[in-house]
DNA sequence: CCAGGACTGGACTTGCCGGTCCACTTTCAT
DNA sequence: ATGAAAGTGGACCGGCAAGTCCAGTCCTGG
């Protein structure tokens, strides 16, 4: 993979990253051709091909990455300081707008099912972003034991899992149905279950 | 969508979407050509054009009709029953068994993302699917709170859409790992939240 | 037994789309 | 300034796979 070595080349690369990542969000991986692409970017094959020898897989991957990266990016300041109930509920309500507004296309969820058998690459990009989000999330249930809101029993890693499949599953589920319902019902009933192990653990 | 009208016919047809689906789960929906299902059914091209005169893309309708009404089928058991803590356990086993055993293949989600913006039909098929998978977990838990081993303010609906959520969730994180950590974790801790719920509406 | 429709086989067409090629222009180091 | 390397444009190729066609064969009812 021969880095660009001139900041045209750099630029062009990565216009080529974000226009390919805007087709593929409307148009579904399925659907989107190199053409479509070299259009949208306003480029040419020999374009493509010189930034991503490997051809259409490599490029899917590229922005596979890409897209990897915003997701965590986006949710960075709320993540950083899940230290309070209310920090936690922006949490919530920041994922479900970000969910919200891109309808019903997981990017991701996407081009690995395109990619994903042939390419191991594939996997490991979406196991990596599941791995740091998680850990992220888990971060924040730390906090929350730190500063005893919720008792020390708590089983930080399982409870991080939960939540993340929750969301995973609110985001696929509202990609069929157009509802954010689910969603919402999983982070809520995730945050409440935190919030209630204290009085568990009291009482017994 | 002429339905066949002779009892070899029909038999015919039933075999197109069984191995269809066998093809599919296998190399995806991405990677499998006409020519594959034609070859695996030991039928010919104008057979998949006499039964499914939409071609591939109603074939493609039909096995994610077929699927989904397997989904249910294989957890019709255990969901009819979910009277008791023991029962629920035994669904969660059901569930994480189903899933591991055909490892990182989600028929459905595949087949809805290929043909899902085009025929409206792939929404309308798991977006039902989830809603009756819904409705039997929210009966399983109405069934708690009727013997009385949930207090009466658990919000139902809320409760059965988180666990759903969370269960595809797990599923879907589970096709990018390999790993089930994260459906057992969704199952345990919702089916946990529910039986703390008597402790923390007693505790208030 | 014999029509007529249901069903089957597979060769053929067609168009799309990933990938190649090469001629050309720009950039930049010396 | 100049030539080599980087970057660009677009015509072209070739294969693959969806979909068509028609010539059959097999049921079924009368």
């Amino acid at each position: 993979m021969p880095e660009a070595s001139t900041a045209k080349g750099r630029a062009t690369r990565a216009r080529i990253v974000e226009g390919a990542a805007e087709v593929l969000r409307e148009q579904g991986v399925a659907f989107t051709t190199l053409d479509d692409i070299r259009d949208r970017t306003r480029t040419s094959k020999s374009q493509l091909f010189h930034y991503f020898p490997g051809g259409k897989d490599e490029l899917l991957l590229a922005v596979a990455e890409f897209e990897a990266g915003r997701v965590l990016e986006d949710q960075q300041p709320h993540l950083d300081c899940l230290d309070s109930w209310e920090s936690w509920y922006r949490w919530r309500d920041a994922v479900v707008e970000r969910y919200e507004l891109q309808n019903d296309q997981c990017p991701l969820g996407s081009l690995f099912l395109q990619v994903g058998r042939s390419e191991p690459g594939a996997r490991a990009i979406v196991a990596e972003l599941m791995r740091q989000w998680q850990e992220r999330i888990a971060d924040g249930i730390r906090t929350l034991r730190a500063r005893e809101l919720i008792p020390a029993s708590v089983d930080v890693d399982r409870s991080a899992a939960a939540l993340l499949a929750g969301v995973q599953g609110g985001v696929s589920i509202m990609m069929s149905t157009g509802s954010s319902a689910h969603l919402k019902a999983a982070l809520d009933t995730g945050i409440e279950q935190l919030r209630s192990a204290k009085a568990v653990a009291e009482r017994s």
